[in-house]
DNA sequence: GCCGCCTCTAAACGCATGTTTAGGAGGGTA
DNA sequence: TACCCTCCTAAACATGCGTTTAGAGGCGGC
């Protein structure tokens, strides 16, 4: 393992836990060198930031498509990787970097939104899922919303070491799974009378769909 | 109107903007002093912070109050208040500094879910919102997750005015207002498998409600 | 043997931060 | 006028950061 390479995955694993303003001496420390030879080998902190999103997206992306086959073509959220310990630090990576913005943060997220609307489409063709009326918009919402949440967590629990960090996830996990399965599957309200008046808000047609009132 | 009221108020619009590591500087040239001066007034940035935390959620939890009264018993969420001009600032510094973490801020978390859990105790009974098999974990994780999904938007949006912060929150509000509606009144999944498979995991029987099989 | 190269450290540098310190300006009071 | 108190500034200070620099140590090639 190149000395690039253990310094990254060093990188990898105390942005997760710390967060993107973790300092360079603290990586140095876990990589078991000093701060300045950090910035001899990438240049800057910022260049280091860039190659571990680069690394942990392709990790990402990659554990993604060996679950979707393994779970025979139905589609994996960041939840489902970070029940798996191996995949926890890089879970939490994506959560401190999306939460710390930067160009590299915004195209990973357009990348997930994407790759995921490619899943609901099948999925809403396949009948497993319902139909949005803007489907970008959705699974958007989704996205921001679990990885904000999930960033949230982080910051609160501020884990101090790997094994924090994985109970900390889990815990996450195991507090939001039953609230975010009964709202996935019957929402919350009563009537459309909300959605309705929303539609008519916006100047889009409260659908015919079922039942049609306005 | 008070130095100190003047500073904290500076404060409360500084942090909104940008985040809690905004510089005492920054603090103080907004209310037109010198950052010496603030820590005289308030002790330390830490002090300073909480008094702004206590102010804002003050504030906050009064507006929710007043606009309850207003549209007579239906509850508001932060997202309602930040549709309010007048309300960005507060809303925007209660995001970042929930993400910021601390004890101020867990508190106030903690006081929303519980004020919520109320107003969805009683929608229950009113029969406009469905019944959850754990209330509070139902409240906590929208509270949780809209507070987060906020908190990401302003992140990535990264606001360097006032304006540009009113409309990012408006933005945030015109991207999630009909993928939320939409979830919430009908969730995406259109069978109960996942959920119930689920809850067979966890050893809580899947319900009698109304298709029970396993 | 000596040169060159690569890896790496230790120390320093410049900068921004929160905080402290010394003192100035103004006003009220004796 | 002299004193004091409050509000405030300007400068200094300590600290931690990313980064730079000078050089040590080992190792292969000629």
């Amino acid at each position: 393992m190149s000395t690039r390479a253990r310094v990254r995955a060093s990188a990898v694993a105390v942005f997760g836990r710390d967060g993107l303003g973790a300092s360079l001496r603290a990586i140095a420390a876990e990589a078991g060198l000093t701060a300045g030879r950090i910035v001899q080998l990438f240049g800057s902190k910022e260049e280091l930031r860039r190659e571990c999103d680069e690394h942990v997206f392709g990790v990402i992306r990659e554990a993604k498509r060996d679950a979707m086959v393994r779970a025979h073509g139905s589609a994996t959220t960041l939840e489902h990787l970070a029940m798996i310990d191996e995949y926890v630090p890089y879970v939490a990576y994506v959560a401190r970097s999306v939460q710390a913005g930067g160009e590299q943060a915004r195209a990973f997220i357009d990348h997930m939104v994407e790759d995921a609307l490619d899943y609901v489409g099948d999925a809403v063709a396949a009948g497993t899922l319902l139909p949005s009326r803007d489907e970008r918009a959705r699974v958007r919402y989704l996205t921001e919303s679990s990885l904000g949440h999930l960033a949230l967590r982080l910051s609160f629990d501020a884990p101090q070491s790997a094994e924090e960090l994985r109970s900390s996830m889990r815990a996450h996990i195991d507090a939001i799974m039953l609230p975010a399965l009964e709202l996935y599957t019957q929402g919350f309200l009563v009537d459309r009378r909300m959605l309705d008046a929303y539609l008519l808000y916006v100047g889009d047609p409260p659908e015919s769909e079922q039942a049609a009132s306005a």
